[in-house]
DNA sequence: CGGGTGACAGACC
DNA sequence: TGGTCTGCCACCC
């Protein structure tokens, strides 16, 4: 086993746990996975899964909001609508992450 | 072994 | 509030 898949397996099981309606940014997905300030690698990671994975790979975005695909391609027109569907709408290409964004520990109430 | 690259993040105008 | 630049670190060639 490479040490790749190692990570990989954790940013996986990490992904799969952001509950629906939620979205978490690369490098809070990277820390959970145990591999901090590594959240570029998680993107590339996420690049490898198969178009029929069941992973809710959409729910993760990038730390200001915004998709992280190209307007103009395809997968970015799919994660918008996959977001969509959950109830997570983009205001100016971005989502709100002060809203949206998914508090795997809650450590207190961060905001409010 | 060395250099370029990227599904990012944070700092700085 | 928002666009741009730089740092980052593993992966690939």
């Amino acid at each position: 086993m490479s040490a790749m898949q190692n990570h990989a397996e954790a940013v996986w099981a990490s992904v799969a746990a952001i509950p629906a309606g939620r979205v978490a940014s690369y490098g809070q997905i990277a820390q959970l996975a145990g591999i901090p300030r590594h959240a570029r690698l998680v993107g590339r990671i996420l690049r490898e899964l198969p178009t029929d994975t069941a992973l809710p790979w959409h729910r993760v975005l990038r730390a200001d909001g915004r998709i992280a695909f190209p307007e103009d391609s395809e997968k970015h027109l799919q994660q918008k609508t996959r977001l969509s569907s959950e109830g997570i709408q983009a205001q100016g290409g971005k989502v709100r992450m002060r809203d949206y964004q998914w508090q795997a520990e809650t450590p207190c109430g961060p905001t409010s």
